[in-house]
DNA sequence: ATGTAGTTTATAATAATTCTAAACTAGAAA
DNA sequence: TTTCTAGTTTAGAATTATTATAAACTACAT
């Protein structure tokens, strides 16, 4: 396996969240996160890219458990869709989507790009996380 | 069964969108659309209400069959969570949702709760079907 | 009254995810 | 360095939600 130069990065970023820096949570991190750009994915199409090469295999249990750990930690953003299927996104930052209803494809809008000018206060009790927005676009 | 006073409208509803008034689709319309209120629900909170009585049991598959159509007809909407399961509204209109984190609970936000002053352009050749915010809250 | 396309149904099949428990391993402590 | 243990990985089973199948049924046009 080539160590990236961003490995001790990764080893410093998931023992700050409690998560050992086992081999296969380093080859993920370096697959997710070692690109100029974000992306959108699936456990389905991670597990087809981590495990497409001849080097060490990871377990499909061990890519849901790392995305969700991944998740929980900050690391990823899951996205709201009405498929039955988890989107997961590597742009953690406030942002929103257009969803095409026909090609069924999501697409970043950066935060910039759309402002509220009215926001409703939260129920007692509990406060805002985080607000997304998603437009529907069609043909 | 007790035929309500909205039944004939349902029929008349049902047959402008090529669906034939079936008494399946009769019962599930008196479920869904005979009340002050709208409401959320999953297919199998649906199921439940639905077959919970001695009456006319309707099959799961028909539930599931109904729901669809309805969705298409725009009797209904499909709601955007990050759960692995179908949500859907009775309420149609434009409106948008807290999602209590916690509880996994949706609430309606009315959309004049909601003000955008800035929604960017969507690519070319497509066009906005609708726009919807999801603010997610917790503890 | 009859024919037929649309509908319902039980059940099987599929798809995504979660669970289980045994084997393995990182890293602390001896 | 060796040992110990809690955390992690893994294959496969189990579960959950949904879709497909095909036979029986039914609304309604003719």
């Amino acid at each position: 396996m080539i160590i990236s130069n961003n490995s001790k990065m990764y080893v410093q970023k998931l023992r700050s969240s409690n998560l050992r820096p086992t081999k296969q949570r380093l080859k993920i991190c370096q697959f997710l996160f070692d690109r100029k750009k974000t992306f959108h994915f699936t456990v389905e199409t991670l597990n087809k890219k981590i495990n497409n090469n001849r080097t060490m295999k990871v377990s499909l249990a061990t890519i849901y458990n790392t995305v969700e750990a991944f998740t929980s930690a900050g690391y990823l953003k899951e996205i709201l869709t009405s498929k039955n299927k988890s989107y997961y996104d590597t742009n953690i930052k406030s942002h929103h989507h257009f969803y095409d209803e026909g090609s069924k494809e999501l697409t970043d809008i950066h935060y910039s790009q759309i402002k509220l000018s009215k926001v409703p206060v939260p129920p007692k009790g509990k406060k805002i996380k985080n607000l997304e927005v998603v437009i529907r676009i069609q043909k």
